[in-house]
RNA sequence: GGGGAGGUGCCAGAGAGGUCGAAUGGGGCCGCCUGCUAAGCGGUUAUAGCCUAAUCCGCUAUCGAGGGUUCGAAUCCCUCCCUCUCCGCCA
């Protein structure tokens, strides 16, 4: 959500930014219905203070003047009663508006249409070259017994899968090897509901655009989250934080959902794209300081890129374009890493700056230096997320053998094993 | 799932239809005072919106959330959410 008075002061950014991010939103409509609203405000302002004032003088008045108090108050409650709804309407129709109006991107970020044109801005490690015939990772899967994935579509359904012995071991192994790494870095770690309210995911900006990706408990009326961001950036609604506890960063693992819907056919075979997940997410609430977001998202970058080499995947970083951002995001990379079975660089982490965003939908503030009440800024990560991960990692690390080798980092986490199967 | 108690400002806690944006105590901040400290004294201490040159003043809203009753609601009624507690069920 942007500042409705920045909006009414920059259209022109606004429009831009709806342009350049291809949100579909008339951004004329919504200055109309703000102005509408302005203008109900001040009418039942008006009849506020005339109703006020009218009652205060009943305690004092004398019996005589009492009915003609009743009967003005009576005609100023008549108004009042049908001005009310229409500003609750108006009201709701502006709210539903002003949560799709994107955030601005930053001036650097790259102007375009979708993925295809992400700008490739760093790259680390060799893609290894194999003196054999390297499988996918479904074969390798399969051929250890790693996996099931035909009977379990009958139970669960299409994009289900079931890890077996060793790789159950090595899922785990590789979250606490992330988590590890981000407690030792300072991090807060949580265990995150996989469930939330709709406001939560009205505060990432999940919500209302999103709403068809997500799984719905009807019975609760609760949703699933596909990532912890969701419940994590809900935790502090509605507290004004101190300065002098921020920024706070929190490492969040979560089971996480996501309906697919729409992506039909695509990455229908093996782990790739999945309807149930693990992720640790990295998420940060900080100031409101342009400056101290940028470090922080290098941060975050960076935490992952170390987890990334620490497993020996080969990885680039893409700079998103405006075209393929989420509408809340300022700024965005995604760490791509390398699939041999593809002959490309899959997405398994994706780093966003959000600006106040998100934190003016779940009203997340903080107190400053000079008592001042501000919006927080808020960041997010993938530090880990399987069993995607496990595409590039089984990829990348067979051996002529069949087996999998452990990168040393790992080791510890895995009982000191050098090699799976 | 069933029963009971409750949700008030930074915290504790009064308030039971008008004089309540809200007593009192604690904490915080500013000042005064006493060699320092402690104690003491005075003041101040919410958020959003409208108005405005203004973070002054004034006005409006907000006592878990949303509706309702009333000339008037923190206070009465309804629905929902949350906390505590007892019983039942349960990994």
């Amino acid at each position: 959500m942007l500042d409705l008075r920045f909006i009414r002061e920059n259209p022109d950014k606004v429009r831009w930014a709806i342009q350049v991010k291809r949100v579909g939103l008339d951004l004329d409509e919504l200055l109309a219905v703000d102005q509408e609203v302005l203008k109900l405000k001040r009418q039942i302002q008006t009849l506020n203070e005339e109703k006020n004032s009218n009652s205060k003088r009943m305690g004092k008045a004398t019996p005589e003047e009492r009915p003609q108090i009743i009967q003005r108050g009576k005609e100023i409650g008549d108004e009042l009663k049908a001005l009310e709804p229409r500003l609750r309407e108006t009201e709701e129709s502006l709210r539903q508006l002003l949560l799709l109006v994107p955030n601005i991107p930053d001036a650097d970020v790259p102007v375009g249409l979708d993925d295809t044109e992400n700008v490739e801005v760093y790259r680390w490690g060799n893609q290894p070259i194999f003196d054999f015939a390297p499988l996918d990772h479904v074969q390798i899967l399969e051929n250890h017994g790693w996996a099931d994935f035909k009977r379990v579509a009958d139970v669960a359904g299409s994009r289900s899968y079931m890890l077996k012995n060793e790789m159950v071991i090595l899922e785990h192994a590789l979250h606490r090897f992330a988590m590890d790494r981000l407690m030792e870095k300072g991090f807060t770690l949580l265990t995150a509901p996989s469930m939330a309210r709709e406001f939560a995911f009205e505060g990432t900006g999940h919500f209302p655009t999103g709403k068809d990706q997500v799984y719905y408990l009807p019975a609760d009326d609760l949703y699933l989250s596909g990532t912890a961001e969701v419940p994590v950036n809900a935790l502090h609604s509605g507290e004004i934080l101190s300065e002098s506890e921020l920024p706070i960063k929190y490492a969040a693992i979560s089971p996480s959902f996501r309906r697919e819907a729409g992506s039909g056919g695509r990455d229908v075979r093996g782990l790739i794209r999945v309807h149930q997940f693990t992720k640790v997410e990295q998420y940060i609430l900080t100031k409101n300081d342009p400056e101290e977001s940028k470090r922080l998202h290098e941060t975050i970058l960076g935490n992952a890129k170390e987890i990334l080499e620490a497993l020996e995947i080969p990885y680039r970083v893409v700079e998103v374009c405006t075209g393929d951002m989420g509408a809340g995001k300022t700024k965005m990379h995604d760490i791509e890493s390398w699939v041999p079975s593809e002959q490309k660089y899959r997405e398994t982490h994706s780093c966003s700056s959000l600006g106040d965003w998100q934190a003016r939908r779940t009203n997340l503030r903080y107190r400053d230096a000079d008592g001042k009440v501000q919006f927080c800024y808020t960041l997010n990560n993938t530090a880990l997320a399987t069993p995607r991960f496990l595409v590039p990692f089984l990829e990348n690390h067979q051996q002529a053998d069949g087996s999998i080798r452990v990168p040393a980092a790992l080791q510890p986490s895995l009982g000191g094993k050098e090699k799976l199967g």
